[in-house]
DNA sequence: CACGGCGATTATAGGGGCCA
DNA sequence: TGGCCCCTATAATCGCCGTG
């Protein structure tokens, strides 16, 4: 006896407060029509793959109608979220959205359980971690690092702690730059961030590096550089921010 | 009646032409 | 020569409809 994805959906909102996260929601993929296919878009998007033309390459369906379908499903999951560039007026139109797995614990899991499945039932742990998951696991921290600098910064603002008070806070990008934090308000005042997750002091060609991608941005009327960084700053990047108040430092 | 296919519609990038 | 605008191609989304 099939329950629709819809009862399903229910049931799990009702049921509890907020959604079972210690349930494997995928489970449900089984139960559509198309398993297969499902699967092999979230494995994309794990991997990194953002964009509907990238996860139509990757998974080799080649009608973008298609994945757009599968994708609406998986969104009504709560699966797989979209984003658009923060400062975009009609979000539900844009054509810049990105795909992200909503969950940090289905991006590990589609991108390091499901993929190396036979290995790990072979009891092939060691391999999997040295050969498979160590290498790229700092670029993955990476993206759960601005999750996180994102979720502060919204704190702060919160609590009208920083330079002023920001309407809208977000990740940011076009087609050629990409700002990891831009917080804005109705006077055209302006954060931007940019969050390093690495073992290396951040410094001032970062500065300048973010500096240069906010010259992209007109009518800015005053504008905030604000650096978050794993394993601290350089000297000189620290006393240029004693001297400038438009720099903000979070280690 | 939910699912999936498909056509219609719309936003955007990139190229070419025009004008200062 | 550089900047601007229009146009076209295409990427992305919307939403209807047939089917099982």
């Amino acid at each position: 006896d099939h329950k629709t994805i819809e009862q399903n959906v229910k049931e799990e909102i009702l049921n509890k407060n907020g959604f079972l996260f210690s349930e494997p929601r995928f489970l449900l993929i089984e139960e559509l029509r198309e398993p297969a296919i499902y699967f092999s878009i979230l494995k994309a998007i794990a991997f990194g793959r953002a964009r509907l033309n990238e996860i139509v390459q990757e998974t080799g369906i080649s009608d973008p109608h298609k994945v757009n379908k599968y994708l609406s499903v998986l969104r009504e999951l709560r699966i797989v979220k979209r984003e658009v560039p923060i400062t975009e007026d009609k979000p539900h139109k844009s054509r810049k959205g990105i795909y992200l797995l909503a969950d940090p614990f289905f991006r590990f899991w589609f991108r390091y359980v499901l993929p190396h499945m036979s290995y790990l039932e072979e009891g092939d742990l060691n391999y999997v971690w040295k050969e498979k998951i160590k290498p790229s696991l700092n670029s993955f921290t990476g993206f759960i690092f601005e999750d996180i600098c994102l979720q502060r910064l919204k704190n702060l603002n919160r609590k009208n702690v920083l330079p002023f008070k920001a309407r809208s806070i977000g990740r940011w990008w076009n087609n050629k730059e990409e700002i990891d934090i831009v917080a804005y308000d109705n006077q055209q005042s302006f954060i931007f961030g940019e969050c390093k997750w690495k073992n290396k002091k951040v410094g001032l060609n970062e500065l300048y590096d973010l500096e240069r991608k906010a010259d992209t941005f007109f009518n800015v009327k005053q504008k905030y550089f604000a650096l978050f960084s794993k394993s601290g700053f350089s000297k000189e990047l620290k006393n240029l921010s004693s001297q400038r108040k438009d720099i903000l430092l979070f280690d």
